[in-house]
DNA sequence: TTGTTCACG
DNA sequence: GACGTACGTGAACAAA
């Protein structure tokens, strides 16, 4: 406490500027900068910083204060969310760019000597009110410097408000403008009105006007609402009847709290010349040249020099020290790690990496990780190497000189978890994942991968090495020459701590220098959005997801897989009967030898190897006239049911969970969609019967029944929208069939009790549009000859024309800017776009199909990202992802609730980013097993 | 490792 | 006039 400065009384006049509001507004008003020396975004920094000199510049005439301070909020969790969980539970999540700069503003009001304030738990408001409070009380007066109108209620009395925007004071007349009744009465406006922007429900259609007429009628809120049967009209009356323990709710939320507790009183607030040296210092670091010079000049001191250097993404940063993989440090001792989660909550950002004993993140072990916090610095912290493969049974001793897991995990739990300090990876939710298991949940996260997916997809893949060689000019140190390959490959725990450092280490720099690389990126390619909206948040969303599973009945699987053995054997006894040899069934070169050669049927010869071809199309003519081959193709859909499903998915049931956990890659597909591996998830039979029973093998746990939603027609839906084509657009509004409908349009027949071939004919030139069409391949699709399928083309394109319209602007886009976008901005790349010869056409129809595939994948992933939230007051999980289907388990009671509110999730998914001219419709079924379900 | 085949949307 | 051709995936297997 200071105790020399005078005492805050009478003529004193305190400012309290709304630290957290300055942020905001200067991070929208200016473009992303960064800082040029290392790509550190500094934008809001900036803004801030120039904000805060015309601050302590300005006069203020009269008002000029005697104390001032900044007030920040200090993290989104307050007392606030303990009277009600979704207090401010709508809001979206910060850009990521903005969160490792509000550390930042804290410096920055330090370096220009304004006392800066923030308390655990409670809102900048309240701190603000407390401090209104006690200058008043204190015979002083107050100025709030924001125009946030939550803080009306305090103005009166000594309080007034200074709209920084608008230079204009707001007192107890502006208030009275704004909410209808006095700074008294705000609060009470506020608990009827309810905010949508801090999520406080008030009562359900009344705003400010009537709030206000209501509080004037009847004084303040208790009495309104102990006389509210009075009231005439009677749906008002009803409201405020029904929901009055909400209203209190509210009240309690809008009410700002005047007793925070402070360790630090109103006389140490007192207003402060800058120091020149601190300031100039800081914003020297931050390279503000211009401001520099201009507080250099006004304090009458030196400017010092900021360092000139090129734009950070320049291939391999020539100003950055080379990555140099020998100087990481190895964390062995919780000092160095203190040290470094020092250095982490300074810098408010760090990037992390994490080794294990597997790729299979639902059961791999932590053997160390690796940590950076800009480059030059990274280290790598052992935790789980073990000694040597010497012994024959995997010695498992851990080697000296590292860390327990758990104190490790616990000494960075609260940084990981911390919603102020950035987690930066490659492909997080591998680590996000690990960590979950040891009750470590990230927030919030930068992926390097997914910024390379939203910048370059279709260019190249977004592996780390790949990236560190493009962007970086750095060649990472291969993995190989640590575990090895093939046979003698060894586990990452059996790997020297030695060589893992710098291995380990590295990855988490090179993670670092990538986000430094992309983060201004974003913006300046405008993939932000798609960024921040479709790919960021999905994360944790996919990580719950995959760590939930879907329980597999490991019993029916393996009795399927017997009955196909035996199918099998009898096929292949036939098969070898009726070729008159033995051979192996499963060989195509071998096939194709018997048929085409032996035998000596009609059929060409693919172009690379020169083998035969066997596949389907081939067997499907030859089988007409030939047993042979017709058995092959039962021996095939058997054997494929059997090998890539009834076999391979029993091993993929986890021994701990009983389920079986796939794995989505995020950033794999070129359009957006996702991709399901380690098992693909994705393609499970359900086309044939046979292969559809495996689907029986999905099972919901008992008590809980599997529900599937998909979406109906959306590619199609997606291109009667963006080709605005009104005829389809008509008969989706209309809710009719939308393949009867092409027939009718294309040979003039009603809809009513249409030849099912001619539907069959219309469904399948939907599709083809979709991909790109060509007469030669509807043709061989529907089996018709190539100048009919041609004759049907010309005919759709004449009855659709904006269909052709829409494909030949799509391909014209795509010359011009060498990239395709849909819907929601996502952008994929089309490189291939301009070659000629073959690949030309290939290159054509893959930029047609894009942004429908792509804005597919767009609106599924929307309804994902707000799925969670949506059902969390119900006992359900979301477990799957088909492309257009969402797979959930759900207990028995609930189905109907589930089905409700995620269809309503899913049918809103485009909106409000999109208007879509079409609407889109979800079909829903359950059932105990996927079959049933879908 | 590469090519063929086939499961899905 | 010829060239090749539906779009997007992942897994298993044979063959090199």
């Amino acid at each position: 406490m200071t105790s020399d400065a005078p005492v805050f009384g009478k003529g004193c006049h305190l400012h309290l500027i709304d630290g957290s509001a300055f942020i905001f507004r200067a991070y929208h008003a200016l473009p992303p900068l960064t800082r040029k020396s290392d790509g550190l975004p500094v934008g809001a920094v900036a803004g801030f910083c120039n904000m805060l000199w015309k601050y302590v510049t300005d006069e203020h005439g009269s008002d000029a204060p005697t104390h001032a301070a900044v007030i920040f909020d200090h993290s989104a969790k307050t007392f606030r969310n303990e009277i009600y969980d979704l207090y401010k539970a709508n809001r979206p999540e910060l850009p990521e760019d903005l969160r490792p700069q509000f550390p930042l503003t804290r410096h920055a009001t330090r370096a220009f000597n304004i006392a800066c304030i923030e308390i655990e738990g409670y809102e900048a408001d309240d701190i603000i009110a407390t401090l209104a409070c006690q200058a008043r009380k204190a015979g002083g007066s107050a100025t709030i410097i924001s125009s946030d109108k939550d803080l009306m209620q305090l103005v009166g009395d000594g309080v007034d408000m200074l709209d920084p925007i608008k230079a204009r004071l707001i007192g107890p007349d502006e208030v009275r403008e704004k909410f209808g009744v006095g700074p008294d009465r705000v609060v009470d406006v506020q608990a009827l009105a309810g905010d949508s922007v801090d999520n406080v429900p008030g009562a359900p259609g009344i705003g400010i006007k009537t709030a206000a007429q209501l509080i004037e009628e009847y004084g303040d809120l208790e009495t309104l609402l102990a006389r509210a049967d009075e009231i005439k009209q009677p749906k008002r009356r009803q409201t405020l009847i029904d929901h009055a323990e909400q209203i209190r709710v509210s009240k309690r939320l809008v009410q700002l709290d005047c007793d925070t507790p402070l360790d630090f009183t109103l006389e140490s607030l007192e207003v402060r010349d800058p120091e020149p040296e601190a300031l100039l210092g800081f914003l020297a670091e931050m390279e503000f040249r211009t401001l520099t010079a201009r507080v250099a000049e006004r304090l009458g001191a030196e400017a010092p020099a900021v360092e000139a250097a090129p734009p950070s993404h320049a291939p391999a940063a020539p100003d950055l020290p080379g990555i140099d993989a020998a100087g990481y440090e190895r964390v062995s001792d919780m000092a160095a790690l203190t040290a470094w989660i020092t250095a982490i909550r300074e810098a408010g950002h760090v990037a992390i990496d994490t080794e294990t004993t597997g790729l299979d993140e639902m059961q791999a072990g932590i053997v160390g990780i690796s940590l950076s916090v800009r480059p030059g610095a990274a280290c790598y912290v052992p935790v789980g190497h073990v000694a040597g493969s010497g012994d024959l049974f995997g010695s498992s001793a851990l080697v000296e000189g590292q860390l327990p897991l758990d104190e490790v995990l616990a000494a960075l739990k609260p940084v990981l978890e911390d919603p102020a300090i950035l987690k930066i990876g490659q492909n997080l939710k591998y680590d996000w994942k690990i960590l979950a298991r040891h009750g470590i949940r990230m927030a919030p996260l930068a992926d390097t991968m997914l910024m390379s997916y939203a910048l370059n997809a279709g260019t190249h893949n977004h592996g780390m090495d790949e990236l560190a060689e493009r962007y970086l000019g750095h060649k990472c140190i291969p993995i190989k020459e640590l575990i090895g390959s093939g046979k003698a490959q060894i586990g990452f725990a059996q790997v020297a701590i030695d060589k893992a450092v710098p291995y380990a280490a590295e990855d988490a720099e090179v993670t670092l220098r990538l986000w430094q690389h992309f983060a201004p990126m974003l913006p300046a390619e405008k993939v932000t959005t798609v960024y921040e909206t479709l790919e960021r948040p999905l994360v944790p969303v996919l990580a719950e997801m995959e760590m939930a599973g879907i329980r597999v009945d490991g019993d029916t699987l393996k009795r399927m897989s017997n009955a196909f053995a035996q199918k099998m054997a009898q096929l292949e006894d036939e098969i070898h009967g009726l070729a008159g040899e033995k051979f192996n069934v499963g060989s195509p070169k071998q096939l194709g030898e018997i048929l085409f050669d032996k035998m000596g049927l009609a059929g060409g010869k693919t172009g690379k190897t020169g083998a035969y071809s066997t596949s389907a199309d081939v067997l499907e003519d030859l089988a007409v006239e030939h047993d042979l081959a017709a058995r092959v193709l039962d021996w095939r859909q058997v054997s494929k049911l059997k090998s890539t499903y009834t076999d391979a998915l029993q091993g993929h049931v986890n021994p701990d969970t009983g389920r079986v956990h796939t794995s989505y890659s995020i950033a794999g597909a070129q359009t957006g969609r996702l991709a399901s591996t380690d098992p693909n998830l994705q393609n499970i039979p359900v086309r044939s019967e046979d292969g559809r029973r495996i689907r029986e093998a999905f099972v919901a746990a008992p008590g809980y029944r599997l529900v599937s939603l998909d979406y109906s027609q959306i590619e199609l839906r997606i291109l009667a929208h963006v080709a605005d084509i009104p005829a389809l657009k008509q008969a989706f509004r209309d809710g009719i069939d939308i393949h009867a409908m092409t027939a009718s349009q294309m040979f003039g027949v009603p809809v009513e009790g249409m030849d099912p071939m001619i539907r069959r004919q219309a469904k399948a030139i939907n599709f083809g549009v979709i991909y790109g069409i060509s007469g030669f391949g509807l043709s061989r699709n529907l089996r018709i000859p190539r100048a009919e399928a041609q004759a049907f083309i010309d005919t759709y394109f004449e009855r659709f024309p904006e269909i052709r319209a829409y494909m030949d602007a799509t391909v014209a886009g795509a010359k011009e800017d060498g990239a395709v976008r849909t819907l929601f901005g996502r952008r994929i790349n089309t490189p291939g776009i301009n070659q000629s010869g073959p690949a030309a056409g290939g290159a054509r129809r893959a930029a047609i199909n894009a942004p429908i595939q792509g804005a597919a994948a767009d609106i599924i992933r929307r309804a994902m990202i707000r799925m969670p939230a949506a059902i969390a007051h119900l006992p359900a999980r979301m477990l799957l992802q088909v492309h257009d289907e969402l797979v959930f388990e759900v207990e028995e009671g609930a189905v109907e609730d589930l089905i409700a509110a995620a269809r309503r999730v899913m049918e809103a998914a485009a909106e409000p980013a999109v208007r879509l001219s079409v609407p889109l419709v979800v079909d829903a079924g359950s059932g105990a097993n996927w079959a049933e379900a879908h």
